[in-house]
DNA sequence: CGGGGGCTTGAGGCCACTCAACGATAGTGG
DNA sequence: CCACTATCGTTGAGTGGCCTCAAGCCCCCG
């Protein structure tokens, strides 16, 4: 399923403040995949033997309880780094969304560059670190708010992560939204609804995939801070 | 409302890999204090000057939303250490939920002994790391576990850090399990209730808070597994 | 002994879930 | 090019699990 597309892509974005130099050196770069929507890329409890970066594409990366509930714990976008566990075993299944291009990075090598390049091994510590702010974050809102004030942080972190414009175009389904949200698929669309009807946001096109914030401030007002 | 009990305690347990010569060098040990009942440790927000050591009694760690609501992301029990952020405000508030003492590490010297010594960066590290697991676990509970099986999960949880026996001796009141498990008081206690109706735990004393688990693999049964 | 906090239990309500039907869309193969 | 199908999303009706509100008990502690 995975097919090879370039091992050295010609302008390639940085990743954990690896400068050229200590890249090429130690080669820790293994190389650029694609894979097709709905694939698995890894699975719970298998060897974390690579770090993954986002090129394109979008990756959802999920718990299973043994009756087939799910929750999606995060949602990895492009440049987004994902995949790195400092336990030996990955501790989420990872599939792509939609089709997604990754770049993948031995996870030993990561770690010998870490031991001799001290900007390298604080940039790990420092993705450790947001991707324990944002599981904080996430047990508030799982915790303690409502379908709605869930719904509307959702489009907000969206909205700030993966547009530089007023409208989201989410890569992910309903289903995905509300495994991601602790809630049913049927709750999230009606919450959709309940804004759209609201003149908060709006549709755009008939896929229902893309979504034009129309007034950020009141659904900012919906989803209280902490 | 700080009671400086010593500074260099006779026989301290050991931290973070720190060694009695790198310790006394230098000085990161800020000295042992004792918390009063529901006092507050540092609030969310407030910069982050100290690290925590539980010596004894027991700590929550929590969020508020702005009416009200609390999501308790952890509780510290005896041997924990909590306070470490990587970045330089709190990010929870912590509070002393019986009376508690506590070691203080300072900050700024615990990273500058890091610096020079791999294994207590190493052991910094993991800590991070398994604030994230735990964390990570807890948000499947949160988005979709039900309340037996949030409560059973509890158990199981504290019967792991609390006790060498088969007694339970929860430091804390219903309201703070429930606000850690993302319920009510009620329905915790009904769950309990319920649990103890058929006959898989016992209390122990009037004082609700001595918990005997009398039937440890049915109670594991209803907590899934993922 | 009086007051208050912690816990339990009951009754009723509500928010989100379940089940179902339906329309729209995209992908597939003839 | 056009059924045909599967997937996705919306919406409605009804249910149920947990929440809300309330009362009452017990214990601790002044």
């Amino acid at each position: 399923m995975l097919s090879r597309i370039s091992t050295t892509p010609a302008k390639a974005p940085p990743i954990l403040g690896l400068n050229a130099a200590s890249a090429s050196q130690t080669r820790v770069a293994a190389g650029e995949f694609s894979y097709k929507k709905g694939v698995e890329i890894y699975g719970e409890k298998e060897p974390a033997t690579y770090v993954y970066q986002v090129t394109s594409g979008a990756v959802r990366s999920y718990k299973l309880l043994s009756d087939g509930r799910r929750q999606i714990g995060a949602f990895h976008l492009v440049g987004d780094i994902f995949g790195l566990e400092n336990s030996d075993v990955h501790r989420f299944t990872a599939e792509a969304i939609v089709d997604t291009m990754l770049r993948l990075l031995k996870r030993s090598s990561l770690e010998s560059v870490a031991e001799r390049d001290a900007l390298v091994a604080s940039n790990l510590l420092s993705l450790t670190t947001s991707n324990l702010q944002h599981a904080e974050d996430h047990m508030l809102l799982l915790g303690r708010k409502t379908a709605l004030e869930r719904v509307a942080a959702f489009l907000l972190e969206m909205d700030r992560r993966l547009t530089p414009t007023d409208i989201i175009a989410l890569p992910m389904c309903r289903r995905d939204i509300a495994d991601y949200l602790g809630l049913t698929l049927e709750t999230v669309s009606r919450a959709l609804s309940n804004l759209n009807g609201r003149g908060i946001l709006g549709f755009l096109g008939p896929s229902q995939r893309q979504i034009v914030l129309l007034d950020r401030p009141q659904l900012a007002s919906l989803d209280l801070q902490n």
